[in-house]
DNA sequence: TTGAAAGCGCTAACAC
DNA sequence: GTGTTAGCGCTTTCAA
């Protein structure tokens, strides 16, 4: 099984071994048919004894193909990316393929450099995970040399590609269904980052819902944020000290309505008694009891797997069918965070 | 910049269109001296118009160096990771390195195929968090092949390596001793994985602190864990429901602390008033209001930056130099899941 | 059923 | 300063 010698042993080497050529070795590996089978017993054997193992390179250079894919995330740190890491790397490692990850800081610069690497690298594949390409970035690539793309719940506008995203727009309007139907009006929106076309349709559905309940969106009620609890906070504290508070706030991530609710638990606000809450996306400790936010959940794992999955596919297949749009389902966690607005207490009134 | 070929120009084409030889054009780009300016310009203003860049998995072949690091990780879910992954990642991108990352779902054949995989795949390094090769898998191994290995909170016993961990002895210390200090002698422990050493040295810490201190360690009040919350919770249901409550909890790490949280929250036992709590890691949410929990904060980002910065070192200077061995040091955090133990509250005695 | 030979795209000796 | 040439280790026609 093992060697001394810390050259690793070639084709060649196995194929002097047993007295073949290397193409002989080659087809053994290959698993081709019309081998000898006492042939095909003693490649393996020598190849067991010397411990060969082709090398990975070498067959990239000649096949052009490296069993590779990219996957290029904005915030490693963001509870929702490893979670979506792991399904595509559970995926990827079930097909023998590899994950180069890249993480890019949200920076544009870094993103098109990335880009560029894992094409010098001649990854077969890429996934976008919550980032996408703007003409901009698409500009300063060779779109003829980008190989299949998939982009999760951020559609590339520049570049076409499949995509699988969450629906944003279902859980949202859910959500906001649910809190209207409490009998709250007064309801603030913290949006996500402007990139992000899952934050801006996340942002639309509230709008929609608040209008088809005939309830004015107040410019005041909206903030900015950029999916981290930082902001987050300071949305809670500027919602917290308006004259007129909301009833609920509503926010396009948990890590946001995280942020706010620490905000809110700060200035002494009771929640929900006083203010509703709620997120989106379900992290590993919105549910914990100290915790307890109301949110969707995104079937992170699998979204991952679906990507991975459609990604070795379109590699396999080639470019030939049309691009593919898969939308996955996102579920409304009721939790502790949300009850009906204090002056409607007990009465439900509205559906 | 751009071509409409789909095929990439090779440093044939490149040369060919400057009427020079590929020699010259592999010169120019590695910046090589003793080049004619105006050959150098030439040379660059051609690859620039055909959009040239050099395969890396020629040169990958050519040279036996892939810039390519493979980063294995137990859990990828655990929220310590992606922070570690995070400054590996950093660093990588600034010395032009990928990081392949392999996730094994603390399977041991897992870890081993991945480990043979990235062996074929000619990475130039390799870093363990916190996971480290047993004799067993060090043996499915050939050794002879492996690249520069960092281990990461955990050594590796099979084969030698550079390690950075956490000074986990003296971050447990610290904290015990500011426990003790508080007045609590009933203290239970929740351990962390068997196979992690940093886990068993936080138990030793503690064990030590309690003798230092001229108190018995209770077995009924050390608890088993595998470093995720489900685990704590477990415990924390199990130390709640003793005849004689523990005045205070220690975990091994935060995902637990939280766990143990989350089932004193549920039975309804105050805390800090009836049992305080602790933990290890300082994760993302340990410090949020609703949650406060005291612990001993890791340079989680620095740790990754030292391993990879360690390993990039040990690729281009070999192995001569005599394995290092890197001690980060941990902080206490006291916040707000700690208190005196019940009948001391208001005399803190003892120190 | 097997082997000879070409070549994937690059770099490093060594000539010139 | 620049070019020629020989591979790195593999797969793949094509011929035997």
């Amino acid at each position: 099984m093992r060697r001394r010698t810390s050259r690793r042993p070639t084709i060649l080497d196995v194929a002097a071994a047993c007295g073949v050529s290397p193409a002989t070795v080659s087809n053994v590996l290959a698993g081709k048919k019309h081998i000898a089978v006492q042939t095909r017993a003693l490649v393996l054997e020598k190849v067991d004894e010397l411990g060969y193992v082709a090398s990975a390179t070498a067959r990239a250079l000649r096949m052009n193909r490296t069993w590779s894919v990219g996957v290029v995330v904005g915030d490693i740190a963001n509870p929702f990316t490893p979670e979506v890491i792991h399904g595509i790397e559970d995926t990827l490692w079930e097909r023998h393929n590899n994950l180069i990850l890249c993480s890019t800081g949200s920076q544009s610069d870094r993103k098109v450099a990335y880009l560029k690497n894992l094409i010098d690298k001649h990854v077969d594949g890429l996934i976008l995970v919550t980032q996408s390409l703007t003409p901009d970035e698409a500009a300063a690539l060779d779109l003829a040399r980008l190989p299949p793309l998939v982009t999760i719940n951020r559609k590339s506008e520049a570049v076409p590609s499949d995509h699988v995203a969450i629906d944003s727009w279902g859980g949202m309007s859910s959500l906001m269904d649910y809190l209207l139907a409490l009998g709250h009006s007064r309801i603030a929106f913290v949006k996500g980052l402007a990139s992000s076309t899952s934050a801006a349709e996340r942002y639309r559905a509230y709008r929609a819902a608040m209008k088809r309940a005939g309830f004015a969106v107040h410019p005041g009620l909206v903030l900015h944020g950029d999916y981290t609890i930082e902001s987050g906070t300071r949305a809670g504290a500027q919602l917290a000290s308006l004259p007129q508070v909301p009833t609920a706030i509503v926010a396009a991530n948990d890590l946001m309505a995280i942020g706010v609710l620490g905000a809110l638990r700060e200035r002494g606000v009771p929640v929900p008694d006083d203010i509703s809450v709620a997120g989106f996306d379900d992290i590993l400790l919105a549910g914990h009891p100290l915790i307890s936010l109301t949110t969707i959940a995104q079937p992170k794992y699998e979204t991952g797997v679906v990507a991975a999955r459609t990604l070795l596919e379109r590699i396999e297949i080639g470019p030939r069918p049309a691009p593919k749009m898969i939308k996955l389902d996102a579920a409304l966690k009721i939790r502790g965070t949300t009850a009906p607005p204090p002056m409607k207490r007990g009465n439900r009134t509205r559906a």
